[in-house]
DNA sequence: ATCTATTCATAACC
DNA sequence: TGGTTATGAATAGAT
């Protein structure tokens, strides 16, 4: 008479083993999300730093959560790697809000671009001053294949550490033009987070804030 | 008379802002042991690539997932980053089952050590043929500070791809290494998730493996 | 580290 | 991909 007949079975318990086909893809959007969302709420709660990186099986889309952004949890964890103590690192959190931050992605987009066409033309007209005589830049010699063991840790972390400065200097070199181009506006240090998806091809970002309310939480694309 | 009262009140709502004392110190191990787990689950049942890294406010103590492992994940994301397609880059699962990567690692830690304490004698005697002429390692120098931006952006990604390609050839001398001294056993395609609890002072690991039954998920220390 | 009572995440369906 | 429902899981509070 009456349909108590359940609409849905509600969750069923699953086997933690692979899916495959478009169960897969559906259960990779949910859980992914829920991951971030948990990664965020442990930020909020407890103070904590945190990235999360996703490879996509399938395509290899990659999509990221990070607070204060990925770029400085990945540095921090490249540094403290090799015993490299760094209790509170090289962080000095940007002094610009939401607004302008997004101004500065938008602007980094740009220069990303603009660079990657002109980047091989320059490299043949230019001399770098660091340290290669006449080929062009050094950073662009091969390996030496007989570089031993030793040399390889010491210059894997060289290169960690010379990526960390670069980091360091080109958000510098970008706060630095957005505070000659933007007004001054609230210095406070805002507290953000960025989820990025960030696919070969290059799609966009993926939602909504988390924690409305609470946090000025945000989906961003968290490159310098 | 009988006593209904409910032994606790069960698990409470609670408000999306930051903790601090004790009742931080508990909810941070907690979500962080779920959050791991959500992670691990998004591996098993999607054939995902994930990495995870947290570190907590106070001693900023270092907490990582990864999967196959934390490198191979960051190492993927710097590639990916500037536009550098690599659908299935660079990995090469190297067909070592967990018992010969501990002895790696095992091995990788003497290394650092060794070559910690050497390195800076070795400098000095040295020289290298990148590109320095005289005052030791070209990755010693310090930063230009008038490089522009667009140079700065090359840089950068010359030094990921320059990590990553010694990461390679630091894990290959590893499995030559490994392959000459030990008997090769299984050379199957291992599946490998690495949790990974990384203080200053260095304690261990952490717990247990994950889906016991399932997949050989262990926890490991994922350095290389 | 354990134990409940609850809230929360999410498998199945649309 | 986005929404609904019912149920399995994660976890806040207390021990």
């Amino acid at each position: 008479m009456d349909m108590p007949t359940k609409k849905t079975k509600g969750r069923q318990r699953i086997e933690m083993k692979k899916l495959d086909g478009s169960k897969q893809q559906v259960t990779f959007s949910k859980r992914r999300t829920g991951l971030f969302k948990k990664a965020g709420e442990l930020c909020v709660l407890c103070g904590a730093e945190v990235a999360v990186i996703v490879f996509s099986e399938k395509k290899g889309k990659r999509f990221c959560f990070g607070h204060p952004d990925v770029e400085t949890v990945l540095n921090r964890y490249l540094s403290s790697k090799n015993g490299n103590t760094f209790p509170q690192p090289f962080k000095k959190y940007v002094p610009v809000d939401e607004f302008t931050r997004q101004n500065a992605e938008a602007e980094k987009e740009l220069e990303i671009e603009k660079e990657r066409m002109a980047e091989i033309e320059e490299a043949k007209k230019k001399k770098n001053n660091v340290g290669n005589e006449d080929l062009g830049f050094w950073w662009d010699e091969p390996l030496d294949e007989n570089m031993g063991l030793e040399e390889l840790h010491h210059y894997t972390r060289a290169l960690e550490e010379a990526r960390r400065k670069v980091a360091a200097r080109v958000e510098e070199m970008m706060v630095m033009r957005i505070c000659s181009s933007v007004s001054p506006m609230e210095t406070g240090v805002g507290d953000h987070a960025f989820v990025n998806q960030n696919l070969e091809g290059g799609n966009g970002d993926i939602g909504g804030g988390f924690f409305g309310s609470h946090g000025n939480f945000g989906f961003g694309h968290g490159q310098f």
